[in-house]
RNA sequence: CGGGGUGUGGCGCAGUGGUAGCGCACGUGCUUUGGGAGCACGAGGUCGUGGGUCCGAAUCCCACCGCCCCGACCA
């Protein structure tokens, strides 16, 4: 590909709205460009890494089994009434009417159409099990992208489905997909880990998500360095020290003016924030007050109370909804609550004599016991891993670090085939519902992903695996000697003649502009063809990634071009 | 949705009431050719949109819209 024939140009200043390195590089570079929040157009070097990354991920999923096929991205809203996530998904999904003014949705995902298939064409148990896989448009009307191509709302997925007989089945399918979704990232050049993760919405039994480690990462992870334990901070459930036994005290109430955070209670009282316990208040979907008590020190988790809760879209709660349960911002408690759903994180059960809220302007209560003062509703692992708390296995100190997810797996279990009917005749004869798996890998967000990876400041630097030409060739002062154009165009000929198409810088640019770009741009190889190369016997050949230049004969560089 | 920014030529930016500018990029010509070259000439802007104030608005006021960051949210 001639560099004068490519749709692209490259920027020599950051665009403006670009913070993360993938985000201002791939612009820069002339990858991608922006038609909207969170929705991007793949230029075509851009367009190139997305295929190369989709071959890898194709390779692997055909070699565990699972055969290629696609969805469509408009489906009858019909399917998704069905499953009742019509009702249950708010404003991230799409909506509109055809002519005929029926509901149709915009694809955010498919298991809704897999089942569908399922129903229509499996009658057996021998017809499974069954993995299928596609690469498809989603939408999904995020309210905040960010990040570039990290967090879009518009992007291509490839996203499997794992069809089983039982759970034993779904097993062995969950764990081919854990060791293909290894390799893959591996052949990314992505470093990622797998960690136990929250199942969300999506239901099921289990579920992990593919991190790489990311300082602008949205997840936080919670990682053992000792003995290996990987979670997300959603499902993590640390190990902190015991509070000390005591026998319960008489309840006491006790003057606090003005004292409405943790931090001033304790600075009143004289006493360390792991003596009280905090009240936080949300409302849920369906209006539902939820209380959470946590440790004074502590954080209350919302993905951890949400799912301890049943609840969903769960929001603070205003200070008069608070007041109405009869609590008092500031100095709230359960103590005299009525109405509102009480969960206490178990720390806090198995705590005594802390300091509360006494639901009254300036005042709290010493000594409130769990059970004695007010009873739960729920106790729960409610609280946020922190950093240096004990790890579950091993019980070292942990460390938390903020990672962005490439690829989850997902349990599904029978969740949408029940709901859809889609069932097969087992041998005994009776009709069962198939258990189905649920498996996604971001493209864009794993290209952008490649590029934080593999960076420094002068640009990219592609791993051959998914770079978008294996070589980019720069011809320097050509017009001094014609072997130079010559010598560039034999090669890129001869590269293409053997189905290896690399990049030529035919540009009537400067040296300082060639290289630049080059180094911008990205591809592993940068070979430069000047007189003075030639002179020195040849061209001269530079590994983008290490910096490490060698002057090479042209029949070598030839062969490494061809081969 | 809350908070904070921002919107002026392709990109980055200056301009706070009185003739729209700078750098880069772009076009033509000449020179130049190993690290973002030089000279000359030139093209390119409804100053996000709509109202309002004023003799006069990129600039002041109001509303709306877009985009970015933080938070909420995130099958």
């Amino acid at each position: 590909m001639r560099l004068s024939q490519l749709f692209f140009t490259t920027l020599r200043d950051d665009p403006a709205d670009a913070e993360m390195p993938s985000h201002r590089l791939l612009v820069r570079a002339g990858y991608v460009r922006q038609l909207g929040a969170g929705i991007y157009s793949l230029l075509p070097l851009g367009f190139r890494v997305a295929k190369r990354v989709e071959q890898v991920i194709r390779e692997e999923m055909d070699r565990i089994g699972c055969q290629e096929m696609v969805m469509p991205v408009v489906h009858p809203a019909d399917l998704w009434k069905e499953t009742g996530r019509w009702y249950q998904i708010g404003p991230e999904m799409a909506r509109f009417k055809d002519r005929g003014g029926r509901d149709m949705v915009l694809a955010m995902t498919h298991e809704e159409v897999v089942a569908d298939l399922l129903r229509d064409i499996v009658r057996s148990y021998r017809q499974l099990p069954l993995m299928v896989y596609h690469f498809q448009t989603k939408f999904r009307d995020e309210p905040r992208s960010r990040g570039g191509l990290i967090r879009v709302r518009e992007f291509v997925m490839k996203d499997s489905y794992t069809c089983d007989l039982d759970e034993a089945g779904l097993d062995t399918s969950y764990e081919k997909h854990y060791e293909a979704y290894s390799r893959i990232f591996e052949r990314l050049g992505l470093q990622a880990i797998a960690v136990a993760s929250d199942v969300g919405m999506m239901g099921g039994s289990a579920a992990h998500e593919f991190m790489v480690l990311n300082p602008f990462g949205e997840d936080v992870l919670v990682l053992c360095e000792t003995c290996g334990f990987s979670a997300n901070r959603q499902v993590a459930r640390v190990r902190v020290s015991e509070p000390p036994g005591a026998a319960a005290l008489p309840l006491e109430e006790v003057a606090t003016p003005g004292a409405t955070t943790i931090a001033d209670l304790a600075a009143f009282l004289g006493i360390s924030a792991e003596e009280t316990a905090k009240a936080t208040f949300f409302v849920d979907g369906d209006g539902r007050l939820v209380t959470a008590i946590v440790r004074g020190d502590m954080e209350v988790n919302e993905t951890k109370l949400a799912n301890a809760a049943k609840a969903r879209a769960l929001r603070p709660a205003q200070a008069e909804e608070i007041r109405a349960a009869g609590m008092e911002p500031g100095y709230g408690s359960p103590i005299g609550a009525r109405g509102a759903f009480v969960v206490v994180d178990d720390l806090v059960a198995r705590s005594s004599n802390l300091v509360a809220g006494a639901n009254r302007e300036g005042f709290h209560y010493r000594n409130v016991n769990v059970g004695r003062d007010y009873a739960p509703d729920l106790v729960a692992d409610l609280t946020n891993a922190r950093a240096g708390d004990g790890c579950p296995t091993c019980g070292a100190p942990v460390v938390l670090r903020n990672g962005i997810e490439v690829g989850n797996i997902f349990k599904l279990g029978t969740k949408y085939t029940a709901a859809l009917g889609a069932t097969y005749l087992g041998e005994d004869g009776l009709a069962h519902p198939i258990v189905m798996g649920s498996y996604g890998i971001g493209v864009g967000r794993a290209v952008a992903c490649v590029v934080e990876a593999h960076h420094d400041e002068r640009g990219i630097a592609w791993p051959a695996e998914v770079a978008p030409y294996p070589a980019h060739l720069v011809t320097v002062a050509a017009a001094k000697d014609p072997r130079v154009h010559e010598i560039a165009e034999r090669l890129h000929d001869r590269a293409l003649a053997a189905g290896r198409e690399v990049l030529w810088d035919d540009r009537d640019e400067s040296p300082g502009v060639k290289l630049t770009d080059a180094e911008l741009m990205g591809m592993p190889l940068v070979v430069t063809i000047s007189p003075r190369s030639l002179a020195a016997g040849g061209a001269e050949v530079t590994v983008r990634a290490t910096g490490e230049r060698t002057i090479e004969p042209l029949e070598a560089v030839e062969a490494r071009l061809v081969g």
